[in-house]
DNA sequence: ATCTAATAGAACAATACAGTACTGTACGAT
DNA sequence: ATCGTACAGTACTGTATTGTTCTATTAGAT
């Protein structure tokens, strides 16, 4: 099969979407083959010579969708940039879509294997873009080098997964400021 | 059917508790009315009898073990009375079992309604021990009657949710302890 | 323009599961 | 001790879904 011929290349992608937006509005129990050939008019066959089985078409989904981090401006002093990249989280978790599979992944995860390995791949994504700005901070004596680094994360990234699982607050670049400043406060202020 | 008779509480108590086994370790989907007769003993025509449908049963799996919050002592002041409230959320997540079923549940409330239901009425619930808690705090004078209150508990339990869900760090007193004092300094000292 | 390979489409077997209906048994409330 | 009813066990129907296999067609790489 070759993946550079444009019939492939379409196939997939109007598979994956299609089979996306079906996990997003039925959730992964409704991405059934039968779906995607209703939907998307692939047919059946077609489908089975791209992947060998529904559960690998259902990791695909993910794979596909997952938003992949920017790293901020390399201007950009410690504070300001990590603000810039969890704006951009922001920004990545209020697509819709995401919005909806991110807590699926993470649910499924536990169950299905193939899952946990696409789940620490992208963890793995994640914390390239944070350590090196965690570097950034560290070079510029802002923080001490023993800092807790995934707690950081934790206490930055904690407060939005909490607004766009639960929804009982606006997922916003105010929430992330808000996360980001008592952060900063609790770095710069050593405990009393 | 006698909701007193020993044999009705027995059998439900047996069922519920199988059926979150089955789902703790194998996901929503896992839950099949045959796993449960398998596993638990219980006939499948008693299980119909109780539940008319799996998806009830499933529903009912996570009312059943969800976890209550308890009010911290009366005489504990609010920060530290907030610290308890913590410490008392970072146990019930800590149960690996809850822990499962907190993001599938969370993943299942955007698909199914009844799950949504479920999730609105534990979220009340909890509401009602954190209103308690900043009236305390407002009282104490510790923090100003605007104060946001759901990005407050955005900061307090994101973290905690973070460490539960994607496991890339120890969900612990340690961690509850650094949001609240990131948040509790946030508030103390106003913006400059 | 040709020819390879990707696609459409249909029919198929094999499971797995939900939910129903029935019989006989035994437990427990009284 | 009796009686009602909850329970065990089985068999069944209907349906949804996965994955396979075959043929005919057509799109696109060369």
């Amino acid at each position: 099969m070759d993946v550079n011929d444009a019939r492939v290349v379409r196939t997939r992608a109007t598979v994956l979407g299609t089979a996306a937006d079906i996990v997003v509005e039925g959730g992964p129990a409704a991405l059934t083959v039968e779906a995607v050939v209703a939907r998307s008019g692939v047919a059946r066959s077609t489908i089975y010579r791209h992947w060998p089985t529904r559960d690998e078409l259902l990791i695909d989904v993910f794979d596909y969708c997952a938003p992949s981090l920017l790293v901020p401006d390399a201007h950009l002093h410690f504070v300001e940039a990590l603000r810039a990249l969890l704006y951009d989280i922001v920004a990545a978790m209020s697509d819709p879509k995401w919005a909806r599979l991110l807590p699926v992944m993470q649910a499924l995860k536990a169950y299905e294997s193939p899952m946990a390995d696409l789940d620490r791949r992208l963890i793995v994504r994640q914390s390239v873009v944070f350590d090196g700005l965690f570097q950034r901070g560290i070079s510029e004596g802002v923080i001490s080098a023993d800092f807790d680094q995934p707690q950081a994360v934790a206490l930055l990234l904690g407060p939005l997964l909490f607004a766009a699982v639960t929804g009982t607050l606006a997922l916003s670049t105010e929430l992330a400021d808000a996360a980001l400043d008592a952060l900063v406060r609790s770095i710069s202020l050593p405990a009393p």
